[in-house]
RNA sequence: CGCGGGAUGGAGCAGCCAGGUAGCUCGUCAGGCUCAUAACCUGAAGGUCGCAGGUUCAAAUCCUGCUCCCGCAA
């Protein structure tokens, strides 16, 4: 079976490295998003796919757009029976997932129809879910609306954060995926709806998207928190001695028991030795690991060493 | 040349603007107190103040260049 593997993001390279070395596939292209400016001095950065198939002398492309018809003309002549797509970065426009056999595959991180979009993995987080998955599904014009082939379901530890799930989801789709193609191998490959009432759609996160807002449960922080680590990570705003604000990011945040009721939401209950307690709309929570603006990330005893806050003060105002 | 913050014993910070004896909160070690302790008391060790030049009688502090870290923006 000829494949061509289209994707950009890390979550994918597993699955990709899974395929380049089965003997029943044979991966004739990557197709990915172009080199790009990335971090402080803005280097261009290739995607992580790229240096995986480079190392499997898999020919490689990086087209501006997708769609463009010249890109066309070079994937058919790669003669695919099936496209595997996979945090790419563009959207697939009707003539190329008519162009392999077979069609085109998509690897979502979600149990579809649910979280249908690009802050998947997110979501399940934010939302508190208890598992999630990995979906095959089959590419139509929609975003993520197409077929399913098969899913499988992944439990969401209580400490998982975004990065930790994205890395187990990364892990956990080989053998989901294999087990899909396999299936089309042996002509059993289902083609299941999805059930549109049953769907949602979560767009992509901006830096924004971090921020705290602490009128919302201490629960609901906390799941907050654990979405947006690593990236775009959870915020919140604080009055440093020299009367600017600066932004502070909470990594590592528990559900606390000491008693809120009378403070209100963002207030500073507690702050001494290892202990940071803030008051929210609904209980409290407890801070364990932060970073101050200009600094690196560190433990919440460290922070409180050599930042003096004041119980009683209040975070983002 | 995108904007800005930072680098001070093992950790987190102050001191810098108005140059002149290395400070705070911890940690470590020793001793004491205690049935006991992450508690308390006493004492000790540990720093060429990121690197290199310059100004000065004198530089953590002022000037110049460099390296590394971080936030924003992309």
């Amino acid at each position: 079976m000829r494949i061509i593997y289209v994707g950009t993001g890390e979550i994918g390279l597993p699955s990709f490295k899974a395929l380049l070395e089965h003997d029943a596939f044979e991966v004739v292209g990557l197709i990915t998003q172009p080199d790009k400016p990335a971090g402080r001095k803005q280097a261009l950065k290739s995607p992580a796919t790229k240096a995986l198939a480079m190392e499997y002398d898999v020919p490689v492309w990086q087209p501006e757009r997708i769609n463009h018809e010249e890109v066309l003309h070079e994937i058919a002549q790669l003669k695919p029976d099936l496209a595997i797509v996979c945090a790419y970065g563009q959207i697939l426009k009707k003539e190329i997932l008519h162009l392999p056999s077979l069609g085109c595959l998509n690897i979502h991180a979600s149990l579809l129809p649910a979280y249908r979009g690009a802050a998947c993995i997110q979501e399940a987080l934010r939302q508190g879910d208890k598992k999630t998955g990995i979906t095959i599904m089959w590419m139509d014009e929609g975003l993520d609306t197409g077929d399913i082939l098969l899913s499988g379901e992944l439990d969401i530890l209580p400490d998982d954060t975004a990065g930790t799930l994205h890395d187990r989801l990364a892990e956990f789709a080989p053998e989901i995926l294999i087990t899909a193609l396999l299936k089309i191998g042996d002509g059993t490959a289902p083609r299941i709806p999805q059930n549109n009432d049953q769907a949602s759609y979560v767009g992509r996160l901006k830096k924004q998207s971090g921020r705290i807002n602490w009128e919302k449960s201490a629960r609901e922080i906390c799941n907050h928190v654990r979405a947006m680590t690593p990236w775009p990570t959870a915020f919140t705003m604080i009055r440093a001695e020299d009367g600017s604000d600066k932004t502070l990011k909470l990594f590592d945040v528990i559900l606390n028991d000491v008693d809120s009721t009378a403070a209100e939401p963002g207030q500073i209950l507690v702050a001494e030795g290892n202990h940071l307690v803030i008051s929210t709309g609904q209980g409290s929570i407890q801070v364990r690991a932060l970073q101050i603006e200009g600094r690196k990330r560190m433990s919440t005893r460290d922070f409180l060493l050599g930042y003096s806050l004041k119980a009683g003060s209040h975070l983002d105002r």
